[in-house]
RNA sequence: GGGCCUGUAGCUCAGUUGGUUAGAGCAUGCGCUUGAUAAGCGCAGGGUCACUGGUUCGAGCCCAGUCAGGCCCA
C-alpha cells in the first residue's frame, strides 16, 4: 500500500489517485475550549513543570519573582496579561537554555478581604474576622490558581507562597525585628492618610482619587493693632491676613499660618480695613470675593511678615506666621493655614517650630472635645464644614466662598474621602535608606527606561513609611508595651514572637491573653500587647526575603520583577526599601513594567472596581471559554505592553483569523511531511532550488529576529514576525510554489524530498519559536511531529549564520518583483477572458535586467516554479514589459500544467514527462 | 494642578543618526481556484502620521503649545 492508500494501476481519468496530496490528522479546526483541558491533563499527569526543572537542573538560573496578586475576585484581563507575560518569560528563558523556576504567590492579608467579610456579617470578634478572612482568601487562591493554570501558566502550583502561611508570617516578623535592630522603626503621633469609613490608616497605594466638590473659603486672621505696630505695619484700620482653604473643618486644629519668604505680599485697604495677600493673587482674590479697591497697597516680602502673631478667627489663641517653601501662588492667597495634625507639610513645619500635632478627630472622623467647640463634638468633619463656615460668618471672618471641584483622595475600599489625621503609629525611617535606595535604583535595568524616573521620583519624595494598621486581618505588629504604656522595641523579643508564630500561626497573638504572652516570653509583669497589624505592603515587600532566600531552588536577587506600572509606587518600591534595609541592595536586576488594559472603543481603562462603569466582559474566563487560552495568550503576545494595552472583542475576532492562519500553516507543513523520514533522508545540497535556499535563509533571519526579541522581552515583535512569516513566506509563497513538486513529482524525487526536508525544518523552527506563546497549539502539533514528546522540553532553534543568505535573499526579492508584475498582467488577462487559470498562460517577460535573463537561462525550471507558470519566456530587451497570451501547449491531465511534450508519450498521451515518470515509478512501488 | 508616558490605515504593529511617492499582517471589496476546501491564491481601495505653530534646503522623527488618554502624586 502506498502512502496515499492508492490501489494498483492508474486509470487515465483517475490520475488524482497517483498524486502525493497532503495528509495529516492534525485538525484544521482547533476546538480550543475542549482540547486545551485535555492537554492540561497530560501535562499534569507527566508533571511537565518538574520534568523541565529536572532537565535544566545544571543550567544557569533565570529567576523571575512573582509579584503576588491579591487573593480576591476572579482573574480579569489585566491579571491575565500580567501572568501570561510572566509565563512567556519563563518558557522562553527555559527554551533559551536557562533553569527558570517559577513559584507563584498570593497576597492574602489586608483591607479588601476584611471589608468583604465584615460587610457580610457584622459584629464579629477579631478572631472571627480573621478566620473568615482566611477562608475567603483561600477560596480565591484556589479559584485564581485554577484560572491561571487554565491559561497555560506553568509553575510550582502545588507549592505557592502565601503571605498567610505561618512560616511566611514569621519571616515578616523577623524582618520587622531586623528593622528595629537597625533603628529604623519609631513611634510617633503624626498625620497619616486616614479612612474614616474603614477606621484605619491607609497606605498611599490604598488611596484612589475621585472628583469631589469642596467648599473653598477665604478666611481672615486678624492682627491686633499693637502687633501690627510692632512689625511696622499701618495701624489706622483693622488689619488681617487672608488665607484660603478647601477644608474648613481643619480650622479648629489651626495652630499657625505660613507664607513664602521670597514672595511679595500686598497690604491693601478695602476702605474699612486692610488685608494681606500675595501681591500676585490680590486681583484673583478681589475677583473671587468682590472685596477690595483700586488703591495700590504697601508691598512687603514674606520674610517681613514672619513672626507676626495673628488671632485665630474663632478660638482664643494666636497663630504665628512662619515662612515655608511649600507655599505656592497657584491658588488662594499665598498665605496658608497650618494645622500640624492634619497635613504632612503642616506637621513638618509644626515640628520645626515646636507645635503640637493637634488632631481633634476620632477614628470615625468625628470631632472630639479637643476641638474646643462643644457644639461640634461628635460631628462628622465633612458635615461640619458648613457649621464652621457659619461660625466664621458669625465672627465676620468669612470673606468669600465658592464650590471647588478637585480630585480628592478617597479610600479604595469604603470610597469615603480621606482625611489627614495624627494618631500614634509606627513608622520606618526612610531618610536612613533613601540615599542607598537611590544608588541601587541606578544599578537596576528599568524597562521601559523611563521607569527609572518613575521610581526615583517616588523614592525621592516619599515620607516616612507608616507601617501600623488598626485592622484585624494582617500580621500582628509584634510590639509589647510596659505597664506605663511605653512600647518595647526589642529585636530579641520580636524574634521570639516570630518563633511562636512559625509554630502556632499569628492567630495566637489574638488568642493568648497578655498574661500568657508575658509568661511565654518572660516579659515584665503588666506588659500588654495591642491589636495593630502591619501594613500589607510590608508582607509582600519582604517576599525577596521570605521567598527568594528561603526557597532552596530560587535565588536572590531576582533577575526580573514584572508588574504593571502602578507598582513603581507599590511593590517595586516596598521591595526596594525593605531590601535596602535588610541587604543594602535592590532585590532585582531588571524591572519590566506593562501598561493597563484599555478598551479600544472608549479608550478607557477597563476596571471592575468602578461599579457599573464598565459593563462588557472583563473576566479572563469569559475569553478562555469563548476563544481559548491560546487566543488570550496570542493577544498578550500581539500588543506592545509597554504602553496601555488595547482590548476589545473585535481585537479577539481579528486574532482568531491570525490564529487560524498560523494553525493552518502548521497543518499544511505537517500534511506535506506525510511519508517523510528525516533520518533516512540522504541530503544533497544540490537538490535545493532557489526557493528552498531562500526559505532556509528566511528561516535563519526569523530565528535571529525572534531570539533577539525574546531576549529583549519584546514579544509583540515575535508575534509580528511569525505571523508574517506564516502568512507570506510560507503560505502564500513557499507552500504555494512547492505544491507542484510535492503533489506531482514522484514520491521519491530529489526535488520533492528536498522540499520536505525544508518544511521539516520550517515546522520544527516555527513550533519552537511559537511554543512560549501558543502553548497548547504547539504542543498538539508537536504530538504529530515527534509523537510522545513535549515541545515545552525543547530548546529554541540555534542561530546559524550563512554567508550566502544575503545573495539568496537579494536574488529572490528580484524574482518576487518580477512575480508581482506577472501576476498583475495575469489579472488583466483573466479579466479579458484570455485565460482562466494562470497555468493556461504563455508569459513573455521582456526585461532590461540582465541578471533576470541569466537566472532563466541557467535554471528555467526554477524560475517557472517561483512564478508558478506552465510556459515562460524571458527576453533581454530595452524595455520592461510582461505580455500574456493563451498557451498553445496541451494541458497535462495530471499536473494541469500546459507543457510542450504533452501528447508525445504514446502510452499516456495526456501526460507530461514528469507525470509519466511519476506514474511509472509509483506503479513500480506498488 | 504637578511628574512620567502615549497618540502612524477599520484592528495590531514597523518606521534606522531628520532625506525619494510613509510600510507589513489582518480586516474590507473584486476576481481565481476547488489537489491545504468551515481552506488556498491574486488584485484593488484605504493614512492631512491627534491638532497648531516653530527650527531646517527638507519633519512621522527635533522644539514649543493645544487636545485626548493612561499611571503616579497634590
Amino acid at each position: 500500500m502506498g502512502e496515499n492508500g492508492k490501489v494498483p494501476g492508474f486509470l487515465m481519468s483517475d490520475y488524482k489517485q497517483s498524486l502525493n496530496l497532503p495528509k495529516t490528522d492534525f485538525p484544521m479546526r482547533a476546538g480550543l475550549s475542549a482540547r486545551e483541558p485535555q492537554i492540561l491533563a497530560q501535562w499534569k499527569e507527566r508533571d511537565i513543570y518538574r520534568q523541565l526543572q529536572e532537565a535544566r537542573k545544571d543550567a544557569p538560573t533565570f529567576l523571575l519573582h512573582d509579584g503576588p496578586p491579591f487573593a480576591n475576585g476572579d482573574v480579569h484581563m489585566g491579571t491575565a496579561l500580567n501572568k501570561v507575560l510572566k509565563d512567556i518569560v519563563i518558557r522562553s528563558k527555559s527554551m533559551a537554555g536557562y533553569r527558570a523556576p517559577f513559584r507563584p504567590g498570593w497576597d492574602c492579608h489586608g483591607l479588601p478581604i476584611e471589608f468583604k467579610v465584615v460587610r457580610e456579617s457584622k459584629g464579629l470578634s477579631p478572631g472571627e474576622v480573621r478566620r473568615k478572612s482566611e477562608e475567603y482568601a483561600r477560596k480565591f487562591i484556589n479559584i485564581q490558581r485554577e484560572q491561571f493554570m487554565r491559561l497555560g501558566v506553568m509553575g510550582d502550583w502545588g507549592n505557592p507562597y502565601l503571605t498567610l502561611d505561618p512560616l511566611y508570617e514569621a519571616e515578616v516578623v523577623r524582618c520587622f525585628g531586623r528593622f528595629v535592630k537597625s533603628n529604623l522603626v519609631y513611634r510617633s503621633h503624626k498625620p497619616v492618610l486616614w479612612s474614616t469609613g474603614a477606621q484605619t490608616a491607609l497606605a498611599e497605594a490604598e488611596v484612589e482619587y475621585q472628583e469631589k466638590i469642596s467648599p473653598a473659603i477665604y478666611v481672615k486672621f486678624g492682627i491686633p493693632l499693637e502687633e501690627a505696630a510692632r512689625v511696622g505695619l499701618p495701624v489706622d484700620q483693622p488689619l488681617s491676613i487672608v488665607i484660603w482653604t478647601t477644608t474648613p473643618w481643619t480650622l479648629p486644629a489651626n495652630l499657625a499660618l505660613a507664607v513664602h519668604n521670597d514672595f511679595e505680599y500686598e497690604i491693601f485697604s478695602t476702605g474699612k480695613e486692610r488685608l494681606i495677600t500675595a501681591h500676585e493673587l490680590r486681583n484673583a482674590f478681589q475677583n473671587a470675593t468682590g472685596i477690595g479697591s483700586q488703591e495700590r497697597g504697601i508691598l512687603r516680602s514674606g520674610s517681613q511678615l514672619v513672626g507676626i502673631q495673628a488671632r485665630h478667627p474663632f478660638l482664643d489663641r494666636n497663630s504665628t506666621v512662619y515662612g515655608a517653601d511649600f507655599v505656592t501662588l497657584n491658588t488662594g492667597t499665598g498665605c496658608v493655614h497650618i494645622a500640624p495634625g492634619h497635613g504632612e507639610d503642616d506637621y513638618l513645619l509644626g515640628r520645626t517650630h515646636g507645635l503640637a500635632s493637634l488632631s481633634p478627630v476620632d477614628d470615625n472622623g468625628r470631632y472630639t472635645s479637643e476641638c474646643d467647640l462643644p457644639s461640634l463634638v461628635g460631628e462628622y468633619v465633612f458635615d461640619a464644614n458648613e457649621k464652621i463656615i457659619d461660625l466664621l460668618s458669625e465672627k465676620k471672618a468669612l470673606l468669600g466662598r465658592s464650590d471647588y471641584s478637585h480630585n480628592y483622595p478617597h479610600c479604595w475600599r469604603s470610597k469615603t474621602p480621606i482625611i489627614f489625621r495624627a494618631v500614634e503609629q509606627f513608622f520606618i525611617r526612610i531618610e536612613d535608606l533613601r540615599s542607598t535606595a537611590l544608588e541601587e535604583i541606578e544599578k537596576v535595568a528599568w524597562l521601559p527606561h523611563w521607569g527609572k524616573n518613575r521610581i526615583r521620583g517616588t523614592v525621592e519624595s516619599r515620607p516616612d513609611w507608616c507601617i501600623s494598621r488598626q485592622r484585624a486581618w494582617g500580621i500582628p505588629l509584634p510590639v509589647f508595651y510596659t505597664s506605663e504604656g511605653a512600647p518595647i522595641l526589642d529585636p530579641e523579643l520580636i524574634h521570639r514572637v516570630a518563633n511562636v508564630f512559625a509554630k502556632e500561626g499569628t492567630n495566637s497573638w489574638f488568642e493568648k491573653s497578655d498574661t500568657e504572652w508575658v509568661n511565654l516570653l518572660g516579659l515584665a509583669e503588666g506588659s500588654t500587647r495591642r491589636n495593630d497589624t502591619l501594613d500589607v505592603w510590608i508582607d509582600s515587600g519582604v517576599s525577596h526575603e521570605a521567598v527568594l532566600r528561603r526557597t532552596p531552588e530560587l535565588a536572590f536577587p531576582a533577575d526580573l520583577y514584572l508588574e504593571a506600572t502602578d507598582q513603581h509606587r507599590g511593590w517595586f518600591q516596598s521591595s526596594l526599601i525593605t531590601s535596602v534595609a535588610l541587604n543594602h541592595t535592590a532585590p532585582y536586576r531588571t524591572v519590566l513594567t506593562h501598561g493597563f488594559v484599555v478598551d479600544v472603543d472608549t479608550r478607557r481603562k477597563i476596571s471592575k472596581s468602578e461599579q457599573g462603569a464598565y459593563q462588557k466582559p472583563t473576566d479572563a474566563q469569559y475569553f478562555v471559554n469563548k476563544f481559548g487560552a491560546d487566543l488570550v495568550r496570542l493577544w498578550v503576545s500581539s500588543v506592545n505592553f509597554a504602553d496601555d494595552v488595547p482590548f476589545s472583542e473585535e481585537i479577539f475576532t481579528r486574532l482568531t483569523d491570525a490564529y487560524r492562519r498560523i494553525r493552518n500553516t502548521l497543518r499544511i507543513l505537517l500534511a506535506n511531511l506525510n511519508g517523510f523520514d528525516v533520518v533516512a533522508y540522504q541530503r544533497n545540497p544540490a537538490d535545493l532550488t532557489l526557493v528552498d535556499s531562500w526559505l532556509l535563509a528566511r528561516l535563519r533571519q526569523v530565528v535571529s529576529t525572534c531570539l533577539e526579541a525574546y531576549s529583549k522581552l519584546e514579544f509583540h515583535r515575535v508575534y509580528q514576525v511569525l505571523n508574517q512569516f506564516c502568512a507570506v513566506d510560507l503560505s502564500s509563497l513557499y507552500v504555494d510554489i512547492t505544491k507542484d513538486r510535492l503533489y506531482c513529482d514522484a514520491r521519491d524525487s530529489s526535488r520533492r524530498r528536498a522540499a520536505q526536508w525544508v518544511m521539516y525544518h520550517a515546522f520544527d523552527t516555527l513550533c519552537r519559536l511559537l511554543a512560549p506563546i501558543l502553548v497548547f497549539t504547539t504542543e498538539e502539533a508537536w504530538g504529530y511531529f515527534q509523537p510522545g514528546e513535549s515541545v515545552h522540553l525543547q530548546y529554541f532553534p540555534e542561530e546559524i549564520g550563512n554567508e550566502k543568505d544575503a545573495t539568496t535573499l537579494r536574488s529572490f526579492s528580484e524574482l518576487l518583483e518580477m512575480r508581482s508584475k506577472v501576476t498583475a498582467a495575469m489579472e488583466s488577462a483573466q479579466k479579458a477572458n484570455l485565460i482562466g487559470s494562470p497555468l493556461e498562460a504563455e508569459v513573455t517577460i521582456r526585461t532590461t535586467h540582465p541578471q533576470m535573463a541569466v537566472y532563466f537561462e541557467t535554471s528555467p525550471g526554477e524560475v517557472e516554479e517561483i512564478l508558478i507558470l506552465s510556459h515562460l519566456k524571458i527576453i533581454l530587451d530595452s524595455v520592461d514589459a510582461v505580455s500574456v497570451v493563451r498557451t498553445s501547449h496541451q494541458k497535462c491531465a495530471r499536473c494541469w500544467r500546459h507543457r510542450q511534450e504533452v501528447g508525445q508519450i504514446d502510452s499516456h498521451p495526456d501526460l507530461c514527462h514528469r507525470c509519466y515518470d511519476a506514474i511509472v515509478q509509483a506503479e513500480k512501488n506498488l
